[in-house]
DNA sequence: TGGAATTTCAATCACTTCTCGAAAAGAATT
DNA sequence: AATTCTTTTCGAGAAGTGATTGAAATTCCA
């Protein structure tokens, strides 16, 4: 699961993004409007958390851009202003949620699980495709009611794959989706034949179908 | 044992949490439907005390929710509103118990203990998970009928991964649990690592098995 | 205050992730 | 069908991050 930061007060988003990289999300920060617009329009979240008082605007405007796009990345609108006029501004243009600061980081944690869930997965806590099933909650995967052990990143990229299921995954976005800032990695998208190498494996082991295809030249896919 | 209070009123919150951790439980507190709702989905407790009447809605909202996603937590209803109408509303959708404003604090705490030892052991004091059983009542641990010797924080830690037995533990949700209110506890999980080590030792060495798993980069699991 | 419990710290260890090169497989061109 | 070029696979190992451990420092309580 990815997350979005867009927050521009760098002790603040250190802790954040330890916080929810510790509870297993993957994050992205944008410190400017203009910055954040980038990526929203680019990528895809589930869900973005959004500062309102950013250096260059109003972190209003990215939630706009982001209803006029008709992305439907789950919301959640962090700031000082606790006054009910930015609030109910912000509810109304389609945010999910609200947390004023200072917060208490597992809010922020509870809250961003609880989008993500209502985005998803309309309270179910679990994805099946085909003879595997994830659990969310539990961040752990099952074939055939055989538990299958996953790194991080695997885990990732298994989720990735299965909500693009049907579609190709090209290895950009692939990469883009499980490398978080790291911008380097991006045109280096080699360590994703590592990754998806490890995971066909480990997936035929318990399964034993191949439930990744490579489609020569564009990337992978999951058909149902 | 860990308690989900959800009430609106900050006085009453207050002594009820006091109360009730002096009695050695552990507390959280849900002032929204909406939040409690959110946390009921996401975590489990051993006890949920209920207002019906709060700011956004019906507490009895909450309880709809929570036997849908069959949780069998005890819950306790606690409402100014005592009239038989709504106390036959909320023992229909399952709630273990009643309690009328204003209360007597031992009554309430009385009550909780009763739910969770129904909830948990059938009238006995115990949870037991492979060889381990725990004693609620005396605060005592046996692994094979041996009693093994356990610090209070590495009882409350026990209790937790037992409590979330098959999911993971995240440091994250093991140091908030452990440190009660404790905002700052960002970098400071490290102290976790040494009740995890000790926890380890003293189960392994009464009982041959290694029952806590270290899922890397996550947290700690105990699996059945 | 004294002893136990808890937390911090630093060194070491383990696992994951990334890199790289060589080899295999897939398309394209002749 | 053979050749060539591109893309993918695979394995080995380096780099980076997280976990473990023992000991020391601190805090808590009786």
């Amino acid at each position: 699961m990815k997350i979005l930061i867009i927050e521009d007060e760098p002790e603040l988003v250190k802790s954040m993004v330890l916080f929810l990289r510790q509870e297993g999300y993957v994050c992205e920060v944008a410190t400017k409007v203009e910055e954040a617009i980038d990526k929203i329009v680019q990528f895809e979240y589930d869900c973005i958390l959004l500062d309102i008082s950013l250096p260059d605007g109003n972190g209003l405007e990215v939630l706009e851009k982001l209803k006029k796009q008709n992305k439907n990345d789950g919301v959640i609108i962090i700031t000082a202003k606790n006054s009910p006029d930015e609030r109910v501004k912000g509810l109304n243009l389609g945010a999910d949620d609200y947390l004023a600061k200072p917060f208490y980081l597992p809010e922020l944690s509870a809250r961003v699980s609880a989008v993500i869930r209502r985005k998803h997965f309309d309270g179910h806590n679990k994805i099946t495709f085909h003879e595997i099933s994830i659990d969310l909650q539990g961040k752990s995967v099952k074939v055939n009611e055989e538990p299958v052990e996953l790194t991080r990143k695997e885990y990732e990229l298994l989720l990735f794959l299965i909500s693009n299921k049907n579609r190709v995954a090209s290895k950009n976005a692939i990469a883009e989706h499980l490398s978080g800032d790291d911008a380097e990695l991006l045109d280096k998208f080699d360590f994703i034949y590592a990754h998806i190498k490890n995971l066909k494996r480990k997936l035929q082991e318990a399964g034993g179908k191949d439930y990744i295809t490579t489609v020569y030249g564009l990337g992978y896919k999951m058909t149902t």
